[in-house]
DNA sequence: CTGGATCCCCCAGGATACTG
DNA sequence: CAGTATCCTGGGGGATCCAG
């Protein structure tokens, strides 16, 4: 320990990390995108299923939330040529590498975080 | 309202988990909560410091954020009736027990997060 | 069915100035 | 030194309509 004030290295991580912590809760901290991806987790979805699933998500949103996962790898978008469009969302490697963090996350939040402010 | 055509998957949680989860990530999501959290994690610092240790940020800002902590429960706050007013900041147990889940995501970030957009 | 394009609202966050 | 009080802006997210 012996944290003098001026040595940034002491917990195995670079000065600049919580700039990259903030990318990485930024890519998950859409306000769908948790919801889309713990029902990715179950199995593949179609556009339409969670659009009907997630209630009071409007397709705009979706969309906007989808397409960013996507950029940040989060998730696949299969497109199906076929005469009714069809598109499927299913997770990738990286999302369910993230998952035990999810769930570390959330056993905090049981134990520290839900008994503060309840707003 | 609960899950609706999945059979009730269990990685340990309850249905309605995203929200919580929603929330538990809101209570770091500031733009600077995160930084906040690391330098606090070394040791106790005044607002003066946070203030010029942290580049960028403005006062306005920062007292937000320090509100906003300590409201849930993630730092304290201890005021010392001094001629020059001195008040200094702190994490709790909370907060330190967030570190791993911390550590857990940054793991995750370097091995799926880094190297999609954003660079 | 999927998902653009528009318009709107709200608020986190930034800049600046003023006090106890 | 620490912290308010204003004012301002960008962008997330909502609603609605149009299109391939």
């Amino acid at each position: 320990m012996t944290v003098t004030d001026e040595d940034p290295v002491d917990r195995g991580v670079s000065p600049n990390s919580h700039d990259a912590l903030r990318r990485a809760l930024t890519m998950i901290s859409g306000k769908w995108k948790l919801e889309i991806l713990w029902l990715l987790y179950h199995r593949t979805h179609r556009f339409g299923e969670l659009l009907k699933t997630i209630h009071g998500v409007s397709q705009h949103v979706l969309t906007k939330q989808l397409r960013e996962l996507e950029a940040d790898g989060l998730i696949t978008r299969k497109i199906y040529a076929e005469v009714p469009p069809r598109v499927e969302y299913s997770m990738t490697d990286a999302t369910r590498e993230l998952e035990p963090t999810i769930q570390s996350l959330m056993l905090w939040w049981e134990n520290h975080g839900s008994n503060t402010r309840g707003t």
